[in-house]
This record gives structure tokens, C-alpha cells and sequence, in this order.
DNA sequence: AATGGTGTTCGACATTGCCGAAAGGTTCGC
DNA sequence: GCGAACCTTTCGGCAATGTCGAACACCATT
């Protein structure tokens, strides 16, 4: 490990985490250093648009070079690049917004937005980051995940961020054995209160690379628990194996293919390890 | 100039810029250094998750890190929280997509886009970055700015983007001088066929911040430069002052307004040393 | 005018990271 | 199947490199 690389990065950490404007004393003191170090630091970083400084009050923020980067990140990301036009189709079919996600350490980032089809205004959610317990997204890829990666992420903070977020090891475990048993993701204004999310795990050749779903208004997505289960569509989830949140049956299908269709195109499948995995699935 | 910081980043750059995977001796070979020392500087990356690594291939590509960075700078960026109610106003004004950039370097980074309020599908551009010369945003910016900078940015590759991109320094010089007499910068189908673009200056408190303008198919945007003016609106641009490419002018007064309108915003004005520039945009 | 707080510069110490060479591992071609 | 060529990764010694204490210049308050 490379330190003045490695106290760069933690620099940056700190400027996208904290206020968005900071002086070089209190960067200083939030990762450990001496004020002549830091100072260095940010010379450096500053040199290459990675931090820019405020020339009025001196005090640093990160520079528009980290978005380029972020930028070619999502034009080479190859499971963004797979999930556009099968998004494309789950968005209309479904009528609601489409995101794609993977996960980065304890959090789900959003790689890819599609609207919901209907014109109102909406804002975009790309880059944007969530705790992996707290939305169905995150909740597809842990479940899938090896077990020392699974275990890392349950004891990583379980943030609570709404009256109705699961924070509990054994909650979140019960919620991932369900998702494993369903193949499917569902979440109950557990992130943000009115909105819910249903979504399914992306396989990549060997291992799970992310999840796709739809986000929106918790009541066009879901159904009451109580309700009749639609007999007409024997594949879609069964109330009587869900929890107390149950997935409108077309949603949770059309999510579920296009799920599948992605892993399709990142090359699982074809006697790669997750063959009976995806089998199940289906 | 701490070096092993520079040459992380130069790291960072060469995996933004070529190709999206690269091995460890492609990207010695790019950035000029020893295999091993690469090496070390992608282990203190990868422990950051600012580079991956293939798990099957070996090769290295930008890690989720470098998005939830640059969705910081975005959340901090002063101008994008400014710029939000305004450009919601010019795009419906316009009927037109519109963006918010800014300068980073040679070329222009966009900030904020709204999309034109028809519903067709768009792909979002936020993130993207545009040399400055061959963009109505680029010019807004650089006409704008304090003599070296503006120096070093004509002296920097003047590429080629359509057979329409303006690419000699006088060229250039003559467009930054009559988008300093209009306050407007106008851009036919210099960076993709098809699209032409109008933008005007945003000021901060001592010097220009970026730029705001509507984007999209040059009929649209454009009139022929042997149209009759607009004599209704005496205030809009007047072709006989104009080049060959003439803006609608009810186009280039909603750019110039939301323009001012966010620069007031920014504190630019009551008694900074740009109130007389601001004043002369008016 | 004095004070507390900035961001910044300087210089010496020794820690740190650099690179040559060699070692596993994998994928070709034969 | 075998060998060779490529890859990524590891090791160790040299010295260049980055780190930090102290002092500097500056601004906003007191």
C-alpha cells in the first residue's frame, strides 16, 4: 500500500463525504495529518482538477476532474452497457423508473437510470449511492454474494433511514434466505418513505455483478399483504411465501427476465458455476 | 508535486481515457514507468475502489469509487444548485434540452441537464466533457476569461470534431471577441452533426463560473443567415452583427436571462468588479 | 493595535517508495 | 501434450522521496 497515494485517496474521501467546501486545518485533523502533508497533497491533486480551491476563502472542494472520471467509469462499466436496452424495455413495460446498481463496500451505486415513462419532471439518480440494507437493489446482490463478502456486508453499519428500514443482523438475514428462495428483492419504503422497490440479481460469468428494478411510489408497485394472490400468473410471487410486502406479480416477472436477460449477455450461464444457480431462477 | 500522487492519477487518467481495460504493462507503457511500480500504485487504488480488477482477466479498469466521488462534487457544486430552478424555467421556455457546464482544463464539463420536455428518449449527458473549442458552452466560458487562461486555452489541441469545428486560433479569437460584443455564444453542428447550440456566460463573484445554453438539432435552434431579423424584437441578435450562424433570437434572450438570472445568484454583481461586464450582457 | 485564526513556505531527517531481477501462473502455438 | 512466450506478481537494496516541526505572511476580529 502506497501511503501518500493511499492519504491522497483518504482526502478525497473526505471532501465528497463531508461539508463540500473545507480548510486545510480541518482536513488536516479529520484524516491525522500535518497541515504541511495535506497541503502537499492537495497541491498535487489540485494540479490534476481533482480538487479545486475556493480562490476566495482557500478553503478545497473537489474539482470537476473527479466527474470526468466518474463518467468514463459508466462508459466502460460492460454491465451498464448490457442493461441498456433490456432497461429500455422493463421501463415501458413496466411503467415506472429502472435502475441499475452494483455494489461498492457497504453501498449500492446507481449506474444506470431509466425514467419512468410518463413526462413529469424527475431528477437523476446516476452515481447516486445507497446503503446496500436499506433498498432491493442492494438486498439482490448480497444475497447472492459469497459467503465471506455476505457476511462483511452484514456487519458493515446498518443505518437506519426511515421508520421502516430493517437494521437487525438477523432481520436482513431472514430478508436475504427470502430473496434467495424467490429470486426476487422486495422493499417497502425502507430508504426513502413513500418509495419502493422490487428488483433481481445480475449474474456476471462467476459471480453476481449487480441487480436491476424499479423504483417508484410504493403503491402502484406493491399490493397489501392481505390481498387475493392474481391465480392467473402461477410463476409470479405467491403471498403466501412472501413477507408482509408483496410485489405486484407483473412487476416482479418482468423484472425478474430482464434480470436474466442481462446475465444472459454478460456471459453467465453456459456452464459457468452459476448455471444451476440461474436455473432456479427461472 | 508529490510524485507518486501524480502518478496515481495519471493512472487514473490513462484508464479513464483509452480503452476500458488495461493491463499492467499497457498502462506502464502509457504512463512511462517501471511494471512494478504501477503495480503498487493499482493495489493502493484498488483498495479504494477507485480501480477494479478482473478477477479472471487480471486487467484493470476504473473502479465504483471514481462515481460516488463525482457524484459528490455534483451534490457540492454551487453553480448546479443555482443553476436547478432557472434551467427548469429556460427548458420549458425553450422547449429545448438544456445544460449547465463548466471549464475543467481544455474542455468543458456538464454540470446539470435538463431534458427537452417532449418525451422522447434521451440519454443523459451529466458527466460528459466537451473540448471547449468545438461547444456555444466552451466559447460563453473562455470568451470570459482572464487573459492567460484564455491564452492557454487556444493554445491547447484544437481538434477536429465535424467538418464545421472551427480549429485555427484566429477563427477562434474572432468568435471569443463577437461573443464578448453579443453575450452569446452560437455553435452550428461544430461537435456533432446535426446539433448546434446556444449558451450564454454565468459569472460568480469575481470571474466567470461557467456557462448555460440550450442544445439540440440546428433547424431548430438556428435560423438561415440570409433570413430577414426578427424586427419585433429589436433586443434579440441582429443577423448584420452576427456571423453566419444566427441564433433564434427568442432562443438567445431566455439563455441570456436564465444566464443572469443564475449569475445573481452566485453573488456575481452588486459592486463585485464583473457589475460593469454584467451590466454590458444586459 | 494586538490577537487568534487561516493557508503557505522552508529545511533536515529518515522513512518511503522506486526499480532490476526473478518467480508463479496462464494462454497460446506447435 | 509439451514448450515457449506472455502476463501479473513478489522480493530486496539503494537513494530519492515525502513527511513533519517551526516559522512566515495574511486576514478577520477583538
Amino acid at each position: 500500500m502506497i501511503q501518500s497515494v493511499d492519504r491522497a485517496v483518504r482526502i478525497l474521501a473526505v471532501l465528497g463525504s463531508g461539508p463540500p467546501r473545507l480548510g486545510v486545518t480541518e482536513i488536516a485533523d479529520r484524516v491525522g495529518l500535518a497541515k504541511p502533508t495535506v497541503h502537499g497533497l492537495l497541491r498535487t491533486l489540485e494540479h490534476h482538477d481533482l480538487v479545486a480551491q475556493d480562490p476566495d476563502t482557500g478553503k478545497y472542494s473537489l474539482g470537476p476532474g473527479v466527474v470526468s472520471l466518474g463518467n468514463s467509469f459508466l462508459g466502460g462499466s460492460e454491465l451498464r452497457a448490457r442493461s441498456l436496452r433490456w432497461t429500455e424495455v422493463l421501463a415501458s413495460k413496466a411503467g415506472e423508473a429502472v435502475w441499475v446498481a452494483t455494489l461498492s463496500g457497504p453501498r449500492v451505486i446507481v449506474l444506470h437510470h431509466v425514467f419512468r415513462p410518463d413526462d413529469t419532471v424527475q431528477i437523476l439518480e446516476v452515481g447516486a449511492t445507497i446503503p446496500w440494507h436499506a433498498c432491493a437493489l442492494g438486498h439482490a446482490i448480497v444475497a447472492h454474494l459469497p459467503a465471506p463478502e455476505q457476511a462483511r456486508a452484514l456487519a458493515s453499519d446498518l443505518v437506519r433511514l426511515t421508520g421502516r428500514t430493517r437494521t437487525t443482523k438477523a432481520a436482513l438475514r431472514r430478508a436475504l434466505a427470502q430473496v434467495r428462495r424467490q429470486g426476487l428483492a422486495v422493499e417497502d419504503q425502507e430508504a426513502t418513505v413513500g418509495d419502493a422497490g422490487i428488483a433481481a440479481p445480475i449474474f456476471g460469468r462467476d459471480s453476481v455483478a449487480g441487480a436491476v428494478g424499479v423504483v417508484g411510489a410504493a403503491d402502484r408497485l406493491l399490493i397489501p399483504a392481505a390481498g387475493q394472490p392474481d391465480l392467473d400468473r402461477p410463476d409470479a410471487v405467491r403471498p403466501d411465501t412472501a413477507g408482509p410486502d408483496v410485489a405486484r406479480p407483473d412487476l416482479a416477472r418482468a423484472v425478474q427476465e430482464a434480470a436474466r436477460a442481462i446475465s444472459r449477455d454478460l456471459g453467465a450461464g453456459r456452464g459457468s458455476p452459476l448455471g444451476p444457480v440461474l436455473s432456479a431462477l427461472s
